[in-house]
RNA sequence: GCUCGUAUAGUGUAGUGGCCCAUCAUAAAGGACUCUCAUUCCUUUGACCCGGGUUCAAAUCCCGGUACGAGCACCA
């Protein structure tokens, strides 16, 4: 057609005819940050993010955080920081959890979780629903072995105990709260169907029988008080409709969990939150750690604590001077996507570069330190800034009533050199004769320390199995501990305390 | 085995039928600036898992394959 009445007059055509046709598609925009959340209200979202206080946060905690955290500040909503402490036996919580999630949930936010929840202080309305749903009847007290119960679940069979009547039901349950069964006795399942597709969902287990005589939960208030404790499954689907939670945005390995709870809030009647999941990440340089096996390794000794520097809990990061921002740019960088991942940790390091580079006062520290007396005349003193691109903040001073510098053993054998912000050297005989004061030419530039400004330190780096100290010459400084330095010509550190630094990256 | 999910440069990521010979970041290489191997800036390198189908048009939709991951705990 266009061919035949040529490309105006098609136009002309359109115009009249078909107008929007002509108009111009606008460009899209290239979203950024995070995705959209779906069906969210400006001040009704409540999110929510769940850990088990089986240890402190870790790494991968940190994007829960990060990222639950970034969209409640996002649509003015709120953030729930939850403790599913339901499991006294397996992973039992640890007592000082309480205290340092919190504290870590806000170093890595900038503000405090709107609510916290403790699983553990909310038992009673657990077993409420669970009464409920054995009064409703969609749920059942199964006294099946796990043994049994697979078999069930394998061959699409009823178990027996799914005909109990709701009165046998109750007087069961009945038992199990009174002691007279033991764990492993019987178990409450909620009915949703044996030919399931998904094995996983069929009359999955929602509250069951934990030896808290032996096991008591570490929560000296919570102690032996109950016997019978919620799973997973059924404890963060009912607290989740308690809080009005509107969000879930989670591991995908809590997709069958999401088709599970969607099951027990159709027999209640509740619409499920919306939900999102990302995939596994793991980071290169770390192989897997799991904090219960980091907690054996502590308590063997193998690590100093949780913020040992070699491990990857938000409290060592913190440790080693990684910043919270650093941290939050690089999980938002990430998204929400359901891939599994690897990444190497110098993407961690370009995030953490930007995050304090500008404020990073610049210091010397001299590795294998090599003494070399000046020959030649000289100033008493030498100053050079603290941070080249702010010249504003001053400037560090260091004296040569001594006429001797370090400098590192490897830029020891390299014969003509420029001492930064001081002089050409020449190096004869193990002595620097001083040449010109202005740069010369293009000859190396090296940092170097003198006697009088200089003290014995010690910096610290992080190996995948130990810690190395380096010894060597450091820059008299009073920064207080935590400052983050630039070690000119070798990378980022922060402060330990006055003759110690931390590694942190180059 | 059953079930669910994901596949875009070295690594991450954008992209929901025409704006895409594919975005941004990071990495690598080169360069500018700089009295740090820093910061900043510039340039270059480099990708739609495979095979079919639908369509005028497919990274995008459908089917099949392959690879990887997860769940099928009286753990979270």
């Amino acid at each position: 057609m266009a061919s035949d009445l040529g490309i105006d007059s098609l136009t002309t055509l359109l115009e009249n005819e078909a107008p929007h046709l002509l108009e111009k598609r606008e460009k899209k925009e290239r979203r950024e940050g995070l995705p959209l959340l779906k069906k969210a209200v400006k001040g009704k979202v409540v999110l929510r993010f769940a850990p088990n206080p089986n240890g402190p946060l870790s790494f991968g905690h940190a994007r829960g955080i990060v990222i639950n955290g970034s969209y409640a500040k996002e649509w003015d909503g709120e953030l729930i920081l939850r403790f599913d402490d339901t499991d006294t036996v397996v992973k039992p919580p640890l007592p000082s959890a309480y205290e340092q999630i919190p504290e870590e949930a806000e170093w890595l936010l900038g503000f405090k979780p709107h609510r916290i929840v403790i699983a553990s202080d909310r038992i009673p309305h657990y077993y409420e629903h669970a009464e409920q749903m054995l009064s409703r009847d969609f749920g059942y007290v199964c006294q099946c072995s796990g043994e049994e119960f697979k078999e069930f679940r394998i061959s699409k069979t009823n178990c027996p105990c799914r005909s109990n009547d709701v009165d046998k039901n109750l007087q069961l349950w009945g038992q199990m709260l009174d002691g007279t069964f033991v764990p492993g006795d019987a178990v409450v399942r909620v009915k949703t169907s044996m030919d399931l597709k998904n094995p996983a969902l069929r009359d999955w287990p929602a509250l069951r029988i934990q030896n808290t005589a032996e096991h008591p939960h570490p929560r000296k208030e919570i102690g032996s008080l109950y016997r019978v404790w919620p799973l997973l499954d059924f404890q963060s689907a009912v607290e989740d409709h308690l809080q009005g939670v509107t969000h879930i945005i989670r591991g995908k390995d809590l997709m069958d969990s999401t088709r599970k709870q969607t099951l027990l809030y159709e027999h209640f009647g509740w619409s499920y939150p919306e939900t999102m999941y990302w995939g596994r990440v793991k980071v290169h340089e770390w192989g897997g750690f799991s904090t219960s096996q980091m907690r054996r390794d502590i308590e063997d000794g193998k690590f100093s604590g949780w913020d040992d520097p070699r491990l990857p809990t938000l409290s060592a990061l913190r440790n080693r001077g990684i910043t919270n921002q650093a941290l939050r740019s690089f999980w938002e960088e990430l998204g929400v996507t359901q891939k599994d991942i690897s990444v190497p940790l110098s993407t961690l390091y370009s995030h953490n570069t930007k995050s304090i580079d500008d404020d990073a006062p610049r210091i010397s520290f001299v590795r294998n330190p090599h003494q070399m007396k000046l020959i030649g005349t000289h100033q008493d003193s030498i100053s050079v800034e603290v941070h080249p691109n702010h010249p504003e903040r001053g400037k560090r001073n260091f004296s040569l009533l001594t006429s001797s510098v370090w400098i590192e053993k490897e830029d020891s054998k390299i014969p003509e050199l420029r001492l930064k912000g001081f002089c050409d050297v020449k190096n004869v005989d193990g002595s620097a004769h001083i040449g010109s004061e202005e740069r010369s030419d293009r000859r190396p530039i090296v940092h170097w320390l003198s006697n009088e400004s200089s003290i014995d330190g010690v910096l610290l780096v992080p190996n995948a199995e130990t810690i190395e100290s380096l010894h060597g010459k450091l820059e008299s400084h009073q920064y207080p501990i935590g400052t983050m330095v630039q070690i000119e010509r070798i990378g980022y550190a922060r402060v330990v305390d006055s003759s110690t630094l931390m590694f942190t990256h180059s």
